[in-house]
DNA sequence: ACTATTCGTCATCGCGATGAACAAATTAGT
DNA sequence: ACTAATTTGTTCATCGCGATGACGAATAGT
C-alpha cells in the first residue's frame, strides 16, 4: 500500500522510542533534506535539519553505503573558508518502477531516487474486456524488458506499482472493480519478477504526482493540502492532507463523482439521483455534445472538437464545468484544501472547462477566502498517474530509509 | 490553539530526534497507556507499550513527580506472583478549565486528567449583542469562581479554553464572526486570570469532547474517523480524522451549511443559491413550522412540538433531515468517514431528524458499504461543547505530558 | 606568508533505553 | 507450614547515538 496505510487503527498504539528509531528519523531527515534541496554540503544539511555536523557526517556515511546518495566532490562556493563537498541523491541504485494499464494501452517508467525519469516505455494494447491474466502477462513482459534496460543503467527498482483505472483496495493488494477493463475483484500478486507490487487507483497517482512535482519550476511551492479532481474512469478526487494521501476510513474516500448536484435528477448507475457523473461524466458530456459514446480516446476527440470551434463541445463543456464547479464548492467548503486541481484525462479539457468551474467556485465559496488562482489545471496531465506510480517507490524509500533493505 | 495547529506548513521541517525527544515521547506513551487503560501496574504499562518495565519505571518516577500519576498501592489480582502496583491518572493537580458563551447563558467547568467533570457552573446571560467586553468580564468572574473552587480540589487548571457559537481563528485567538452574539473580529486577551486562553468553535469542541468520550460504556470503541455535525450558529461539520481534528488549510474546514443542496435554490446570506442552510438552518426550519423566529430556545421549542405530535412540525424536521442527509452523502462519499454523529443542539432533535437523513445516506452512498448505525446522535448533545473545551488542555498534558511545565 | 573562515572528522561525554540479576510479594503444591 | 514457582519492581552494567569541543584541511582576503 503506497503512502499510508488507511486508518491503522492506532489508538494509542504507538511504538517505543528507541535510539534505532531516533537514528532511522534522522536518517529520514538527512535524506529528506537532500531529495529537497538539490545539491547540499554536510554544513549546510546541519544548518537546515538542525543537527550537528558530526552527526550528519555519520549519517551520511550510512546513507552513502546503502547507495542513496553520492557525493560531487568539493565545488568553490566563491564565498571564504574550504569548500562544502556536494551531495545529491545517487542517480544509480534505487529506483522506482511504475505501471500502467489503460483501456487502449499498456505503459511503465522507471524513475531514479531524484525523481528523474530514465525509461519509459508504451505500448498499443486494447484491454477492454480482454482476460487480466493475459494483460498481466503482457504487463509483466513490459517490465521485464524495463528491468533489463534499468539494469544497464545500473538502476534496481525497490519496488513496482500499478496504476488500475477504476476502485482499488491498496490495502489488500485488489481491484474492487474496473468496469472500463471489465475487471472485478482481481486479487494482484504480491511480486512482480521479484518486486513487491503494489496497485493503487489511477486518480489517486495523480494526485501524488502532483504533490511530488518538481518545486523549482517557477509554479510556486507544491502545494501540502489539496483536492485533485481526475476522470479516467469515473470521476475521482484525491484528497492530499498535509502532504500525505488521505483514504478515509475504508479507503474509500474521493469519490466525488457520486456526490448529489440534484438532488432530483437523472438516475445514476449507483442507485442514486442526480450524481455529479450524471452531468459531468463520459456518458453526460458525450450525449450533450452529440457525439457517440466509447469512441475512442474521447477527451481527445472533445479537445479536438473544441479547438475546432464546435459550439455543441463547448458548451456541453461548459455544463460539466458548472456541475463540477457545483460539487467542488461543496468540497471546498468541507475541506478547505489549499488548492484543487484538474488532473488526469480532463486537465486536457481545462481551457473548456475551468471558466464555468472558477464561476461556479467563486459564487459558492464565500465563507472563506477564496481565489480563482486556486484552481487549477494539473501540468502532468494523463502522464501523472504512472509518473506518480513510479515515485511512490522512490518516496517511500526517501522517507524511510532504513525501512530499504537493511540500511539501518 | 487547541489540539492541533492548522497546516503547520512543514513539508521536510522536522525537528532532528534527539535522546530527549525520545524521552518526552516515551513519557507520553507511558501516560497515554494509564489514560486510556484504566488501572495498570507497570508491568502492564511495559507490556503494552513495549518497552522495557525498566523503563517504564523510570519515566513513572517522572510522571509521579509532575504530579500526572499516582498509585493506588498494591491489589490482589487473584493471579499467581507479586501483585502490581496499580497506577491511574492523578485526580488532583494538572487539569482542565472548559469556558463557553452562548446567547443566553455563560457556563464553566474543569475536569482533571482522567477527563472526569470535578466542577460545572452555568448562569443565565443575554449576551445577544451585548458589549463582548462586559460578557468577557462576566465569563472571567465566573471563571475566577471555578478556579477557587478547584483550588479547595487540589485541582490547578493549566489553561483554558472558551466555546463560542460562531466562526473562529483558533491560531490566531480572534472570534472571527458570531453573528448570534454580534461579534466581528474581537481579538481575545493571550491570558485569563493567569491561564493560557485558547478559542474555539462549539462545533470542533463538540466533535472533541465525542472523540475523547469515555469508551468504557457500552457504545463500543469511539471512532478516530467521524464527521460531527452541529446546528448552534449555522451549521457546522467538524471532521475528525485519525483522532485529530481537521481543521483544512486555512482553518476553516467544516463548512458544511453552505455545501450546495439546491444549486438553483433560494439565495443565501453567503451570496450562493441553495446553501444547507436554507433547508435545515434555523430561520429555514422555523418557517417551515410555521413558528415565529428568534424565538428564545428554538431548539427545545421544536422538541417539544415534535413529541406532542404536530404534524407541521414534524414535516419540517423531516425535510431538514432529508437536506441534512443530502449534503452529508456529498461529504461520506468524500472523506469516507467511519461514522457520521450528530451533535450539538440537533442531537437532542435526532429522533426527528434521523430518519430521513439516514434513508437519504442510503440511497446515496452506494458505492462502498454503508449502514444506517454508521450515522446516530451524540449522548453528549449540548454538553459537548463546554466538556470538549475542558477536555482540550487535559488532552494536550496528556499527548504531551513534558510540554507542560518543566516536567522533562 | 599570514589571518580569518568554513568544512569535515575525531575523541569524549551524557543521556536514555536495554538486558540481566535480585529482592519482595504472592499462589500452588505437598 | 514449608518449599517451589511466578510475577513485580528496582538496581547495575552496557550499549547506541547525538552533542560538544578541538583539530586538520581547504579556501579567500590582505
Amino acid at each position: 500500500m503506497p503512502s499510508q496505510s488507511h486508518s491503522p487503527t492506532g489508538g494509542q498504539q504507538r511504538r517505543p522510542a528507541s535510539q534505532q528509531g531516533m537514528r532511522r528519523q534522522n536518517l529520514a531527515l538527512v535524506l529528506g533534506a537532500v531529495a529537497a534541496h538539490a545539491p547540499l554540503s554536510r554544513a549546510d544539511v546541519a544548518a537546515r535539519t538542525g543537527l550537528t555536523r558530526a552527526a550528519v557526517s555519520t549519517l551520511v556515511v550510512t546513507l552513502h553505503e546503502a547507495g542513496l546518495v553520492s557525493e560531487l566532490g568539493p565545488a568553490p562556493s566563491g564565498r571564504v573558508g574550504r569548500p562544502g563537498n556536494a551531495l545529491v541523491l545517487s542517480n544509480e541504485g534505487p529506483a522506482g518502477l511504475g505501471l500502467e494499464v489503460g483501456v487502449e494501452h499498456l505503459a511503465g517508467c522507471v524513475v531514479d531516487l531524484s525523481g528523474e525519469v530514465r525509461l519509459q516505455r508504451r505500448t498499443a494494447s486494447p484491454n477492454r474486456g480482454r482476460p487480466a491474466d493475459q494483460v498481466l502477462a503482457d504487463l509483466g513482459a513490459l517490465a521485464a524488458e524495463l528491468l533489463a534496460e534499468a539494469e544497464a543503467l545500473k538502476l534496481r527498482p525497490a519496488g513496482a506499482v500499478l496504476a488500475v483505472p477504476g476502485l482499488v483496495d491498496a490495502a489488500a493488494g485488489t481491484v474492487v472493480h474496473a468496469a472500463n477493463l471489465g475487471w472485478r475483484e482481481l486479487h494482484l500478486p504480491p511480486e512482480l519478477l521479484g518486486l513487491p507490487l503494489s496497485v493503487e487507483n489511477e486518480a489517486n497517482l495523480g494526485a501524488l504526482a502532483e504533490l511530488w512535482r518538481e518545486g523549482g519550476e517557477a509554479e510556486g511551492p507544491a502545494p501540502v493540502d489539496f483536492v485533485h479532481v481526475s476522470a479516467e474512469a469515473g470521476i475521482g478526487a484525491a484528497l492530499v492532507v498535509g502532504g500525505r494521501l488521505f483514504r478515509g476510513a475504508r479507503g474509500f474516500a474521493g469519490e466525488l463523482g457520486h456526490v448529489p448536484v440534484h438532488p432530483e435528477g437523472p438516475l445514476c448507475p449507483c442507485g442514486a439521483h442526480g450524481c455529479l457523473e450524471q452531468y459531468a461524466g463520459e456518458r453526460a458530456v458525450l450525449a450533450a455534445a452529440g457525439l457517440p459514446e466509447a469512441s475512442g480516446d474521447w477527451v481527445a476527440l472533445l479537445a479536438k472538437r473544441a479547438a475546432e470551434g464546435s459550439a455543441p463541445v463547448r458548451e456541453a463543456l461548459r455544463q460539466a464545468g458548472v456541475a463540477l464547479g457545483t460539487a467542488l464548492a461543496g468540497a471546498v467548503n468541507l475541506v478547505d484544501p489549499e488548492a484543487v486541481v484538474l488532473g488526469g484525462a480532463y486537465a486536457e479539457l481545462g481551457e473548456w472547462l475551468l471558466p464555468a468551474m472558477r464561476a461556479e467556485l467563486a459564487a459558492r465559496v464565500t465563507v472563506r477566502p477564496w481565489e480563482a488562482g486556486a484552481l487549477s489545471a494539473s501540468g502532468l496531465g494523463r502522464a501523472g498517474a504512472l509518473l506518480g506510480a513510479a515515485l511512490v517507490t522512490v518516496r517511500r524509500i526517501i522517507e524511510n530509509p532504513s525501512g530499504a533493505y537493511g540500511v539501518g
